[in-house]
DNA sequence: AATGAATGAGTGTTCATTCAT
DNA sequence: CATGAATGAACACTCATTCAT
């Protein structure tokens, strides 16, 4: 019986990759090079012609789909930080009792920044431009009042049942602990230059794991 | 009318500061503008007739101090790393109990961030760059030691007497302060945009000041 | 007394104008589109992709229909110069006097030329390029006899009524009459711009119109 | 030793011809060049890489001088207006009778626009972008007074002496003596082409200069 | 010590046109 | 007859750097 004659679209664009004709293929694919040339090099030092030599296609395709260098950039900042909202609402931490929870978010941000250098520079990135492309990008600002969410349910149990203190604000704790997950990863460089020391590597990963975790709880309870 | 035979360099440059010529003073007002150049732009975004437009004097003479725009950059580079670390060995922590030791080391690297963005974009941007420029300055590792020699004798002290557990290393300890206190002013943009609130306004600067050094001070504590 | 079935291509447009596929629309649409483009642009400066963008159909159409972008421009020209030489057949100045029939015809002219600023414009834009695409048209060269033979006519029976001068030829009276109701068109911007006075405003059209009259006929009488 | 030390600035550039830094002289001879490109192609068809080759200089001087292609199309409008308004203050027809001073005056005009098509044709170029170039010349307005002025006193002077009418506007003049004496060189190339004469062919030339002041003065004759 | 003029290699972008469906 | 996707060559413009004075 084999293949059934022309099925969905979908599925033949799966089956055939070499097609040539593949819009969806072609932009992510642009958006693959481009988000490893920004990452690398920043917007200013990025080169059009460096992602265009590295993608399947040629670099009239990027302005065809992107319409500009600052338009491929705002594209790549789009889908990384729709990546971590996509995986932070994935969390369900509301089942797990606040230490556990919290506990829980804290090594998913920290492994979330350490396995994702790309997302980490490129904000790093945004930061150096005021956040001038990310003001852009419309759908940005609804996304981030999840892990707020996600924070004040989890303090609000743990005040309640007693094991946390009350006076802390959740937006607060987000960058508290953002700063501790991110800055490892995006001051790496200097950071090891300094002091010899490479905190992405393996052993002392661990170790900055449970600190961190350690540290935030320690900051939580009563 | 005679000018005094040849005085010290910087005495002379005291005493005639309008003279037409004065190599340190142009030296100098190249470093600042083009500090806030590269701060601002970063690297690939500056841009050497910006900064020498902005200055007292010419292109050429850029060149001729600083031999390149690299070269310029890690001018700026060294001076800016330069002037934290010789602030922070006027510290005098050791002359503190280990509890107020700590906190003051905390709050004066809080204040340094938050006061210095100009440093804070730089080592991002350092950051972007692996580091390389930073690694070529000669005099930037052996200007560390003493950070970390600071913090080991605060924790050793506080080991001793009872106060501070036993199990944390210096330099990650070094890490954490850095992260809580580079991050809100490396960040601001973005966490700006994300959830709509200034990290740099003075009520919250005020209140992350205080729950950085309680984050610290109850990570450290037995 | 009803129309007959599927008759000429016109009478089809016109009865069925919401069809999906009509030939002859979509090439007339395509021009019309093209003229404004042109005529705005120039041809170096028209954009394919605008036309294209403005109009009911594909930019693929366009090549279909007319191969090129200067295939395109060409048949504007074509389109353009052909409106006025059908009309100027239409004149009938030779059942006039000759006096009266010069009148008119300048009139014409005149009118022509103050009514139709995208002809003018193309006839510039021509000009430009050393009448080049215009030399391709075959049709072209034979169109333009018939101007002449009106004034020819007008001449011959003015001179043999003793109300013309003997010694003017027609082709350098075209050139006259051409010069005055063009110029004042096509020079419009530059002129508005140098005496802050708009040739087109009507009461200077109403003006120059008796003047430019006014000019030929001074000239043509004994 | 020689040579006398150090003459004038101008003197030694005109001794040396050869010498490399001559800003004025590279200015010129870019200007020069751009006169002819514009002039042949266009501001859209013209080609700044084209102008660049022709140069003896580099494209980069063109945009350090210039600034950019409109910088440097909006320099030759400058200059080729500057040309002919200079030389028309140089006329003196108030020293001669009226219609002796407009037949200079019409002569003069017909022999620019007959030996400078260049002139002509930036014109035309620049009416087909509605002068918007030419409106950013600030000292363009202000040169155009003096045209009119002589024109008003050659008709105020001949109404005063019976040999004009008395109901001529000078700026309708001055534009009717312009189309004649500018379309047929603007037009030149559709005109030759239609009727297979060259209106800059010697012979006619001579014959349409007559032409053109017989009709003006005819025109103006009470 | 200081400077305006000059430059070649590269940088983002646009264009008319054609292909695959 | 119709269309979105694709393309290579060209385009205006910028850059860090050096030269002649």
């Amino acid at each position: 019986m084999g293949r059934p004659a022309a099925s969905s679209n979908s599925a033949r664009a799966k089956i055939d990759a070499r097609r040539k004709y593949d819009p969806e293929e072609t932009k992510r694919n642009i958006l693959e090079v481009a988000t490893a040339e920004f990452s690398a090099m920043g917007l200013a030092g990025a080169r059009v012609d460096s992602i265009a030599e590295r993608t399947n296609t040629t670099k009239r395709m990027l302005y065809y789909y992107f319409g500009s260098k600052e338009g491929l950039y705002e594209a790549v900042l789009d889908k990384v930080y729709g990546d971590i909202r996509t995986l932070e609402q994935d969390l369900h931490v509301s089942e797990l009792e606040p230490i556990e929870g919290m506990r829980r978010l804290v090594e998913f941000t920290f492994d979330y920044h350490d396995r994702h250098r790309d997302f980490v520079r490129l904000v790093t990135i945004e930061n150096i431009h005021g956040a001038k492309y990310l003001e852009q990008l419309k759908t940005f600002r609804s996304r981030n009042a999840s892990v707020i969410a996600t924070i004040e349910d989890l303090l609000t149990r743990g005040v309640a049942s007693g094991q946390f203190r009350d006076d802390v604000d959740p937006i607060d704790l987000h960058l508290m602990i953002s700063s501790l997950c991110f800055h490892r990863v995006s001051n790496r460089s200097t950071f090891g230059t300094a002091f010899g020391r490479d905190p992405s590597h393996p052993r002392l990963r661990a170790k900055h794991r449970e600190m961190i975790v350690d540290a935030v709880l320690r900051f939580l309870k009563k």
